[in-house]
DNA sequence: ATTTTATTACGAAAGATATCGTAAATTAGA
DNA sequence: TCTAATTTACGATATCTTTCGTAATAAAAT
């Protein structure tokens, strides 16, 4: 139960992240290429970044070789549930129902995504 | 469709925010006191901020008196809308079920509740 | 009318975030 | 080996956010 308020990337910092959950593990140069397809960055700025992420202890890094190599070190899961919790607080007055109602009503999902989303809801219903 | 941009208050923007539209107009004072709820803060940072937000166009103000009265000018709605897309995009990978499955999982909901959701998951797939 | 109180305006500063240039170090290639 | 290319380290800068002190203004109270 340690870290529950330093889970708070920024913005740039969950970019990488992204990257990072995806790939498993990453250089520098890879993170930053996988960037450059949805913006404009200088490498230094992609680096600097994710030197500061490895003093916050956000990401790992192996650095006994010339290229390190990070991963990240807090998991997508643990983050969702964080952020998705936060802006319950923040928006939806603590309500995850409101939230549900409002992500289902604005975002279009399949009926195969309603049908799963209805199955949870009878498994949460019989405990 | 003017501003889809232009929506991103920051944490003590959203607040004041909060407080606004709770309360539909407020002062800097009534605004503050409320704040004072659940922060530390002096009056006068109270004030800046709400002089941003005014400057930023987030919040209108009657300052034909002397106290100035202020009101948001983004609804509730379109914001939670707006931040609630951004985080699909950004932690769920563009996924609202992903996003609405892992609110479900993580924080409870009444019965009652969740058959509001079915109920409007059953509608949605009338449609 | 004078004093006290409340409010706004303004500017400064601290902290965090993001960006980038340059130099140093290391590796790979000629 | 010498050169070129890649990568890291570091510092500087710009911008945004948050905080607050002080002065000016207006209103209320005495």
């Amino acid at each position: 139960m340690a870290n529950t308020k330093t889970i708070k990337p920024t913005e740039s910092e969950l970019e990488i992240l992204q990257v990072l959950w995806e790939k498993g593990t990453a250089s520098v140069r890879e993170v930053h290429e996988e960037l450059l397809k949805s913006k404009e960055a200088g490498y230094t700025t992609t680096l600097k970044l994710m030197q500061i992420m490895h003093e916050k202890g956000l990401v790992k890094r192996d650095d006994s070789i010339k290229t390190h190599i990070y991963q990240a070190t807090v998991s997508k899961e643990k983050t969702q549930k964080h952020l998705v919790g936060k802006m319950i607080d923040q928006l939806f007055g603590g309500s995850p129902t409101a939230m549900v109602m409002q992500a289902l009503g604005n975002h279009k999902a399949s009926p195969e995504e309603l049908e799963a989303i209805q199955q949870m809801i009878n498994n949460l219903k019989k405990q």
